[in-house]
DNA sequence: CTGAAAGCGCTTACAG
DNA sequence: CTGAAAGCGCTTACAG
């Protein structure tokens, strides 16, 4: 079933079919309603390769995640993909997972493949990691969309998740309301949205007058445990910890409880991304809600605008929210 | 940069390109080496949408999940994703999101693109939900594979995660290693996933001579604490529940914490899934790890198979295993 | 081993 | 308001 045989279904020119197809008002209105009918009656579904392939727009969106196992990756490219998918666009979805080389390879594929534009989930691909393969390939000829990192590409938008002030505020919580004079911060590794959760974390000390700790792990039950064990090792005063990702800051909880520290009673702890980690936690994680439906929706929406003409700002911040549970309180 | 510009500047016809091209051997081995060059040489990538539109085959899949927030979906889509891309082919992602409504749509799209064929992950897709929007539009034209369900689709391949024995055996082991009698099922609604759980969890505890307990509930935390509270009231005497979702079990866990029973002291629990949240609950959950892994490899694997003439199997089954954790042990 | 030509299913100036 | 024709960038019989 194609173009040519509802043309001759309808007595009249492809042409005609095209432009009822693409809704142009050049056409008569009964010419229009008859044609519609026949299309309606067989079913009929455009070639997307063909218009595509005609018209140089192909409604299709390359997304490009860090790794979709990832909770907060999930969560926005869902996102990503539903508003995209409610705006006529479908995604092809690239699982990144850490390995450069394979970047080279997807956008290729991607631009074979003629996509709109683009939308990066992750700040690794703003960062000078993935520069290299980038920058080579993307000239800023397709509209591209990068979550949580402003790289050095001409004409590209960013949706910046303020991940900076959310740790900021979280720390003058944990001073303010909960009492606490020594916190430490427990980072996972050194891409943009790390380094800004740090710079948040850092400014607060700085302007209590407290003094920083920091630890670096890696992301998983098995590194907060271990961070804990090391920071505490070294500062057994400690009455708070931040952390960059629920995860991380579930296994610091339990390395607390193992070795009798109670949470929040001796030591606090706050978690970051505001995930089911959090709520399963025992006590229940305080964490920062860095609102991924938000962020998800806002990039899809940005590359719509972009595609069709309307100009988006080209930097998008989004505000986090700290939210309370159990894990935050007054010391005992 | 088009095939015609190849084809000029090697000069040669874009016949000749496009045999070497697609790796076909009737080409002289110096005009084969000359072409590569200049291939190379200009960097050029040919256009997917011109080579579907005349060879019919466009190396994109069609797949759908449920919802890729789920760990669950979002794993198997993650190595459905992986696998299919090492072979070649690119995924267009769709997310049902439990909206029967969205079906046609999502369908109609992935033709229009001229998918080479289907993956649907959850079992939602093979059951009586679906069959009415999947039936009408699912000709058997094209290779589909479901995962976790066997619909009545002709020619549909189908990877079925085996757990029906993998619950029946979680029964067991809680009757022989742990000592309970007195096992309840938590379900989770009425797929054919959930009836197969079931079906597991009865044929175990008609084998062993007890009495079948059973709650359905939501798929959350809370859902896991009502459906708690509502067993204990009826039933006092349990000491083991089996969950067919982690989650949902970290919800029950809670709860029979917050009303002072210990796990696994006086009452067991198993949940399902074997993801991160097992891990994170304190105790720890002993779960059944159903190699979504595997799974989504073999589906994707399958997949290519049948698109390249290999004639793949119809049904592959997945086993599942039972990991110990802490919270199954000897009654107190 | 190589190439001219038709065809894939559309869109889009252009002419009327 | 409508249509004939060219063109998008490939593949694939077919002929040589």
């Amino acid at each position: 079933m194609t173009i040519y045989d509802i043309a001759e279904k309808a007595g009249v020119s492809i042409t005609t079919v095209s432009r009822v197809l693409n809704g142009k008002e050049n056409v008569n209105a009964k010419t229009r309603a008859h044609i519609l009918a026949v299309l309606e009656e067989c079913g009929y579904t455009p070639n997307r390769l063909a218009q595509g392939l005609a018209s140089k727009a192909t409604k299709t969106i390359g997304v490009m995640a860090v790794d979709i196992r990832d909770i907060h990756h999930s969560t926005i490219a869902y996102q990503v993909e539903q508003t995209l998918s409610t705006l006529g666009y479908s995604s092809i979805l690239c699982n990144f997972s850490g390995n450069k080389n394979r970047l080279p390879d997807y956008l290729d594929m991607l631009f074979s493949r003629q996509v709109d534009g683009f939308i990066f989930i992750g700040s690794v691909f703003a960062g000078d990691f993935c520069r290299g393969e980038l920058a080579s390939r993307l000239d800023g000829s397709k509209p591209t969309v990068f979550i949580n990192g402003t790289p050095s590409l001409p004409g590209a938008y960013c949706v910046i998740e303020q991940e900076e002030d959310a740790m900021k505020r979280a720390v003058e919580y944990l001073y303010h309301q909960c009492d606490r004079r020594h916190i430490a911060f427990v980072g996972m590794g050194d891409t943009a949205s790390e380094r800004s959760k740090r710079k948040g974390y850092e400014a607060a000390v700085d302007s209590l007058g407290l003094t920083a700790h920091t630890a670096i792990t890696a992301q998983s039950l098995a590194g907060g445990e271990s961070a804990v064990s090391s920071l505490l090792d070294t500062h057994p005063s400690l009455d708070a910890l931040v952390f960059t990702d629920d995860i991380t800051a579930c296994g610091g909880v339990r390395r607390l409880l193992q070795i009798g520290r109670s949470v929040p009673g001796d030591i606090a702890v706050v978690g970051f991304n505001n995930s089911l980690y959090s709520e399963i936690c025992i006590p229940s994680l305080t964490s920062i809600d860095n609102r991924m439906y938000e962020t998800g929706k806002i990039a899809a929406g940005i590359l719509a605008d972009a595609l069709e003409g309307r100009e988006p700002e080209a930097v998008v911040s989004v505000g986090c929210q700290l939210v309370i549970r159990d894990s935050t309180g007054i010391r005992i």
